[in-house]
DNA sequence: TACTGTGGGCTAACAGCGTTAGCCCACAGG
DNA sequence: CCTGTGGGCTAACGCTGTTAGCCCACAGTA
């Protein structure tokens, strides 16, 4: 683990530790017994930074639905579940990869796709439909994460409401749509 | 209107036209003819003042909301479609106020409840499929926003997908649910 | 008329942020 | 031995939100 990495590391652990107002490149040089300064002989900027975080963020999120698919039928639901887990666990590196445009030609070659693959397999190459379930986990995660919904709230089973709903209605123009 | 209104609504403007790293202090005041530390007379704090510029998005995604309802049928789908206009008209203000959690002791008393009611109306009272198809259009519009939908994606037809999947599925177990 | 409070400006300044310039030292290769 | 370079360092800049303390114009009152 070279220097590089280690910056990464340390960032992502603080960022998860303090929040996105924790992370600041004196705090990860302090973590790392050395000066703020000196940790722009290895990154360009903290964008580059943020964007290296997002870029492990998508891969551990891709391998996470993999997982989560291989074992036991449903998975549709699997994945799911899953997708709201790793939310859960990562809440800052959620919102760090969500709340803003991807920079797409700034990320890692193809890790975008790799983290969308199982769910569209699970929606069995249905665009569209995995592309609503999707939208519809993103929603409940945000809104789970910002404390929006109403205390009390039977979040189970919206969730479970949500995801049946979209995966099963009837198809109206099945078709190679984009 | 008083020197905090007028803050409060140049803030918003501000915002709007600048996005979040524009909305500062400093770049408020110069708006308005002042210097920075003459703003604290009027607000205690910046904290405050997006405070205040959530609550009053609060109001205007409610009224927003009431004027789709009235005309016409197909209430969901009406709301469905002031919901995403009104984010897309208003990006950062939309940002502003869903990417945090709601200070629910420092907005305006009822405000919350007030832009949920035509939601819950719409779908008949049922909070469960309301809820649902609010985590769905939030999604869908952070994810439009943010540019995550790849090029040439059909979004219309997605988010007709997503309501009118949560909007027709059979409900399993209808009762007063939380 | 004089006095006094107060609302609402101002400048100077602070700490913390990301970042740059420029210095220096240890070590590897020729 | 000499020289390049990787990787530290301090000092400093301009930005941020925010505080302290000053001052002036005006309203109300004795």
């Amino acid at each position: 683990m070279d220097r590089r990495e280690q910056i990464v590391a340390t960032a992502g652990s603080l960022l998860e530790r303090e929040g996105p107002e924790g992370l600041t490149m004196r705090a990860i040089a302090d973590d790392l017994g050395i000066r703020a300064p000196s940790l722009y002989k290895h990154i360009a900027n903290k964008h580059e930074l943020e964007v290296a975080l997002v870029s492990e963020a998508l891969t551990s999120q891709a391998e996470a639905f993999e997982k989560a698919v291989t074992d036991g039928d449903d998975p549709v639901g699997a994945i799911a579940s899953a997708y709201r887990r790793w939310a859960l666990a990562h809440p800052h590196l959620y919102a760090l990869m969500n709340n803003q445009s991807l920079p797409r030609d700034e990320i890692a070659e193809g890790v975008e796709a790799q983290s969308i693959a199982p769910v569209l397999a699970a929606f069995g190459g249905d665009r569209q439909r995995a592309r609503a379930a999707w939208a519809f986990a993103h929603g409940m995660v945000t809104l789970e994460l910002a404390d929006r919904f109403p205390p009390g709230a039977d979040i189970d089973e919206t969730w479970r409401i949500g995801i049946t709903s979209i995966e099963q209605a009837t198809n109206p123009t099945e078709g190679p749509a984009n």
